[in-house]
This record gives C-alpha cells, sequence and structure tokens, in this order.
DNA sequence: ATATCTGCAAAGACTTTGCAACCTT
DNA sequence: AAGGTTGCAAAGTCTTTGCAGATAT
C-alpha cells in the first residue's frame, strides 16, 4: 500500500495516499488507538519523541502500547500528515503537519513548540547550488533550532 | 578540556582548542591508532560512518578497535576538524573538514561523496526568517543530498 | 614513572519484529 | 468470518562505558 523508498545517504519517500487504497489491497482501520494517537499529536505543535508521546499518553488515562505508537507514527509519516526531526541524541521527534506539503521548521530547542518555513527562496537556491555542482535527483534537510518567545525568559 | 554544550533540540557545540591545553590539563597523545584515523578520514571526501571506517581499516590492514574509532571521532569533532551528518538510518556520518568553519554539504546518497556548501545567504535567510517569529539564539541544520556525476551513469 | 590510550566485554537507549489474542469491517 | 491491529516479550543496532593491560611523554 504505502511504496517508501528509503535510501542510506538522504531519503526519498514516496507519499501513499491513504484515502484510495489500491487494487484489493485492505485499508486501515479506525481504531481507538490511531485516533488517540492523532489526537495527542494534532493538539500540540511541538515535536514529540515517540517515547514522549506515549509517557502523555498514560498520564492522560490513554494507555497504548509504546508498539502501536511507534506503528503508527510510521504510518502517519508515510501518509504525509506527520513530519519527523531527527534529534542530536538519536531519537526521532514528530511533529503533526496535516499536510505533505514541502516545508520545513522553526524548532525550540527548549520546548520543541514549532513554526512551519515555507521559503521558496530556499528551495530555489538549494536547487541552483546543487546543480551548479553536476548532482540531480535532490533533496534536503533544514531545520532551524532557537529559543521561542517563551522560553527566552 | 573540552566543553560540549549538547541540549535536547539542537546542539550548542563549544569548540575545543586543540592545540593550547588548559591550566596544567593533559593534552591528547600521539598514537599510531589516532594517526591511522586521521589519514582514513583525510583520504576521502566522503562521510563515512565509524562502523564503515572501522571495516575499512580491518581490510587495510590497520586493525584499530570499533571503541576507539568512536573515542577520536568524537575528539576530532570536538576539535572542529570532524564534521557530522545524521543519516536517516539513525547512524552519524563523518567527514574530515579540516577546519571548524560553519558551512554545509551536499552529499551523495549513493556514495557518501560530498562537496562543502558555503553560502552567506543561507545563513542570512535562515537568520532574518527565524528572529522574525521571536527565536534568538539560533543555529540550525542544512545538507543537500542528490547523485553525484558519477553515481548518475 | 605516570597519566593517557586501547580494546574487549557488557551495558544502554531507542526502535523493530514475532506472535497470539483481539477487534473492525 | 477474515484480516488488520494490539502489545508483551525478545531481538536488533548503533554507541557508550568499565576496566585491566599497553603505551606515549
Amino acid at each position: 500500500m504505502s511504496t517508501v523508498v528509503a535510501e542510506r545517504w538522504g531519503t526519498v519517500v514516496a507519499m501513499r495516499t491513504s484515502g484510495a487504497p489500491e487494487s484489493g489491497t485492505a485499508r486501515t482501520r479506525k481504531t481507538l488507538q490511531r485516533d488517540s494517537i492523532a489526537r495527542v499529536l494534532r493538539a500540540s505543535e511541538r515535536f514529540r519523541t515517540a517515547q514522549e508521546i506515549h509517557a502523555q499518553m498514560m498520564l492522560d488515562g490513554e494507555p497504548v502500547g509504546l508498539t502501536t505508537i511507534y506503528r503508527h507514527l510510521q504510518l502517519f509519516v508515510d501518509e504525509g500528515v506527520v513530519h519527523t526531526v531527527q534529534l542530536d541524541d538519536r531519537q526521532t521527534a514528530y511533529r503533526w503537519c496535516g499536510h505533505s506539503a514541502h516545508h520545513h521548521h522553526l524548532v525550540c530547542r527548549n520546548c520543541g513548540v514549532s513554526r512551519e518555513l515555507a521559503d521558496e527562496e530556499f528551495e530555489a537556491r538549494a536547487a541552483v547550488v546543487a546543480e551548479g555542482q553536476g548532482f540531480t535527483e535532490l533533496s534536503h534537510n533544514f531545520e532551524v533550532f532557537g529559543l521561542c518567545p517563551t522560553c527566552q525568559r
């Protein structure tokens, strides 16, 4: 159903069109766990790790297995509605964006709050510089970290 | 000797001045292993993982423990002469740059070969966009991946 | 002579997989 | 009824740490 082409250096992800199941293939089922996870993600503009999401759900009285959380996060990422950031300590943080349009993030390194950054000039320059070196099939990572207004106090 | 301030979201690394030991502190010793690792890194313009470097050294008849490789890579990073990139599969890849001036990389996702990118406009735009949102103490990640001329064939 | 360096073994941390019971459709 | 879903336990990976013997200065 989903086609993810992950390569060693940089990743190329083919989005999966969640609503339109392929010929004779099963659909993703609607379950309490899936809904809970989506709700928690949508409720905050922060990047959270799977473990943090799990801990919060346990506290909130919505116990969902860590395994299930990892699985749905990956499904959401495949669908393009959740975006990720690699933390320095080798963890992956997830954030609900609700759409799969290409963009980047400005992330608070203290609390994880983030804003979306969609700057066409970045994209253009990245392409120009890379193509100037003869590289093709480009993709890129770009994240800005800083202290958000709230965490500056 | 080295001061590394690693925060959860994004990293702030205080360079360590390798040549000038602090008051009464010991210096890094010159050893065969350290030299071998540095030589291997300098010999290629690629980003390599610790495990790849280890494998190559074993094949090259320069057996050095994986532990030692990890330790020296970290020392080189602290000194600023080696830069890193986080791979999608959660590994860290290292590349000898020889200097600690701020820059980014254009990396071939097939073979890891890379070119340095030093584009002041990127830096400027990143700062402007982020400050416009009220964020301070900025830092950022930026890497472009693609297929190098050689790997396109 | 002594503090650092090496590297094996073991520990750590996050994430993935096997599998039997469970729940949507 | 059929097949996706759940979650515990176990496995997997990369990286770090403990420690005793080896080594650079």
